[in-house]
DNA sequence: GTGAAAGCGCTAACAT
DNA sequence: ATGTTAGCGCTTTCAC
């Protein structure tokens, strides 16, 4: 085992581990031999690589990856921002960005934004200079949030919020066309008048989306909806049965179908419809919204509208990195197909 | 609106933010005087702090966070590394953890690790040189990803495995003490021979410290179980009902208890229990594990036992911040506490 | 109270 | 094929 130096003279924190020099030194060659080695190999001789290599072994080096930032200008990290990281939407976004981020060497610097008691507001205050760029996930008017992205001077790729800016590129999924696809197949369970939409959050823009699909489907069918057939609150299971209560079953109707907002609300409604005494699908046909794994859980299982999140995050990362390689190429738009699953629900 | 310099000449990749060189010039002062403005501004003038600050708003300046921690051998990141972060589960240790770090103006890395088709095992592959600590949950003996923290030589916590190593800090759940609290609750509905667990991967810890905690109670009640007492298979509803209709509704028995490993198996025994025509809990009382949002959808309610998600990944950055402040202190052992949350399931 | 200067560990010209 | 050298943007002595 060689000798690790150490330059420190009483510097903030001791280094414990090798630097370049060290492996320079116990290599018998210069600094930017050993940097070659790892960045050009090509131009290095296979002998001296062969004694860099071992003096790295036995030294246990690894290059700083903050120098090496310094001076490249590139720190191989990518910041995600989502509205949250909690419960199935958001892991699985993130597990997709994640997944293709590595797959080109690239890390994932969390932002979530501030949540309760957290301070001032919905920027996320990142360490802009420390990432080569930004996914961010705007799912509701924020624009405090997306002028902090925008003049960050990063790449910035935007997800869900549909952005046309020159050099951002966005990833969308097609809320609005799954939404119809589960309208059109709800049709063939019940009449238009008997159809009804119960969404998360009225500003959040999937909501409005898929609000918006099952509201097309309907009227070039049927002609205005009434009042009642659309209804938001959030994505809860809590909201979905008290819907179901308050609406649906107060109502005394039956032959009735549901498009819920995502998957929760439809276990919520389903619960209370079967608690009722009703049937599903017999007396209410349901359709959910994510394809999450409650839709297999769940008796009867639950049809719903697919969206592909793990898509999406890989997506934004794939659109992101190619930024980053060319700052100036052209804006993407990628927008990802919403398919519904057909389960027993429907 | 005062010019940036660049003084670039074909490097990497023109910057185009303001450098502290900028600052300096515009506000007429050096840089260390800038620097001082922000690291130790007790020592500069206030005249000349009001200079700075007005260079800096001009010039839209953030510190290089990249530079800074060159110097300071500190990034304020840290690295969490989890076996997955997918579900409720996990990312809710993840949410507890960012929520803290940001608290302290530490960011989180993600270090997910390898899955299916990503490479060569369970390492995480993570950038030491960049990160100032690193929270790793090992839930399964990984020997390879445990060398690989322990030797990276950055302060590490440990989640879930109960290591005693020096200078490695530690966060467990008191799973075993949970699963006590809720067999001795289902013991209120069920004989001894008539209670079952039904956990996760067998190689889990969680997994086996729950089946411990049950079995426990059981045998100081009634001497040793039968083998088809205990199951394990993983942690999905798919495996909780397979084992419900296979092994509990096979026997055609009832007045039995369920401890399920989570609460997806729980709901999975929940649902083949009803179709096969029994009540819950009258007939099989139901009792999951880490009060999931699953259990106050599902009808019945499901009682649960809380795990404490948030404050692990918490905790976790509270010692690790701890440790790295101060890397000789003494390690910590920190066993939080499952409760039994008793819904309407039993 | 402020400035000059020495690096942090590395990459990339530019030599040879 | 290898070495020398000039920084990347910043913090922190050490002088004044």
């Amino acid at each position: 085992m060689l000798a690790v130096s150490r330059h420190d003279t009483s510097r903030a924190r001791a280094r414990t581990t090798a630097s370049i020099a060290d492996v320079a030194r116990a290599a018998n060659v210069s600094i930017a031999t050993v940097s070659r080695v790892f960045n050009s190999p090509e131009l290095v001789a296979a002998a001296t690589a062969d004694r860099v290599l071992h003096a790295v072994r036995e030294l246990g080096y690894q290059p700083n990856a903050i120098a090496r930032a310094l001076m490249t200008n590139r720190s191989q990290i990518v910041g995600i921002a989502l509205p949250d990281i909690h419960g199935e939407f958001y892991s699985e976004i993130l597990r997709g960005a994640d997944s293709e981020a590595r797959a080109h060497g690239f890390r994932l610097l969390i932002a979530s934004e501030a949540r309760e008691g957290e301070g001032a507001g919905p920027q996320t205050g990142l360490p802009y200079s420390l990432i080569d760029g930004l996914a961010v996930m705007i799912t509701e008017p924020n624009q405090p949030l997306w002028q902090e992205a925008r003049s960050s001077g990063v790449p910035v790729c935007v997800l869900d919020l549909d952005v046309d800016e020159p050099g951002v590129d966005n990833v969308l999924v097609d809320n609005a066309s799954g939404a119809r696809e589960a309208t059109e197949h709800l049709l063939t369970r019940a009449p238009p008048h008997r159809c009804y939409f119960v969404g998360g959050s009225e500003s959040n823009f999937d909501s409005q989306q898929r609000a918006r699909g099952f509201r097309a489907v309907l009227e070039r069918r049927d002609g205005p909806l009434r009042a009642d057939q659309i209804a938001f609150g959030d994505y809860t299971g809590e909201w979905g049965r008290r819907w179901a209560e308050e609406t649906l079953l107060a109502q005394g109707r039956s032959g009735c179908a549901v498009l819920a907002g995502n998957d929760e609300i439809a276990m919520g409604v389903l619960f209370a419809v079967r608690e009722a005494g009703l049937a599903v699908p017999e007396d209410v046909a349901i359709v959910g919204f994510d394809n999450t794994r409650l839709c297999g859980i769940a008796r009867p299982t639950i049809s719903s509208v697919r969206i592909p999140l793990r898509e999406m995050g890989a997506m934004a990362i794939i659109l992101l990195l190619r930024r980053i390689a060319e700052p100036d190429c052209e804006p993407q738009r990628v927008r990802l197909a919403a398919q519904l699953v057909v389960r027993e629900s429907s």
